[in-house]
DNA sequence: CTGCCATTTTACCGGC
DNA sequence: GCCGGTAAAATGGCAG
């Protein structure tokens, strides 16, 4: 086999691999779809919701970069966690 | 219990439903991420690769769309698929 | 006037040509509703052909990817179009 | 021709008068978008911007309300403005 | 750090 | 008049 025929299998194998992992992303994304549209049904406000998820996201960021800061410095006294 | 903590309870349940398909959903992403990075390193050009991605998703669109205008021209003359 | 000054009204000659592109726009999408009212007036299904023009929409955006990507092809083998 | 011959007539003249207009409103998306980039380029916040846009055209609907609201009480009271 | 692209969120439109 | 779904806008994230 050539060469550029061996790349064109590694492409075609790298775009499966891709394609696979999107589908599975998609199949998520509906699932979190799913359980809005549940909360939905049970009488909460999906928007808020939202709000909801995005401030606890925003919060863990925070938490973790306080950790790493605090990585940092416990480093920087010959203390790291390891 | 009262009512509302029972709500409570409920909502927590879902927020962390999500929470966690949402994680999930961030770690495929993150794999996706990194298969593009290991076929760049393997000579591949990505934003070309990204294209090819997008297109074929586009004709798979393309193709449920016409069948779904298919399915609407069908229901409209009174022979649905049922 | 002072500097301030003047940007402030640099600003209100922004929003203003906006807010005219936008009223322009919104009565556009006011035709096209008409537009579609008068075909269901005639006896046209308005979904259906939401869909016909959707469906035309997606060819259009498919026919000027498949282009891009051409152009990308032979831009990464170094005969780009110039 | 015959009657459905004359319906695909019809119906293709109301797509492409479809296709026209949403063709003349992408045009003035682009337009817009155009004017926030330069707004941008002369050091203006575009998130900030959008949100002003945003808000005027809150305040107009209000006010038309209010409009409304007033031409329905002087109605009421065989006061038209007429 | 800037521009581009994907995802998300908002607004709209038709149907029930 | 509301609801569900669909299109447009907007925000956020990633590559270059």
């Amino acid at each position: 086999m050539t060469k550029s025929g061996f790349a064109k299998e590694h492409l075609k194998s790298f775009i499966e691999r891709i394609e696979r992992l999107e589908e599975e992303k998609a199949a998520l994304a509906a699932d979190i779809r799913e359980v809005y549209s549940e909360a939905k049904g049970t009488g909460f406000d999906v928007k808020i919701m939202r709000q909801v998820v995005r401030l606890r996201k925003l919060d863990t960021a925070d938490r973790q970069e306080q950790d790493a800061i605090l990585d940092l410095y416990l480093s920087a006294l010959g203390m790291g966690r390891e």
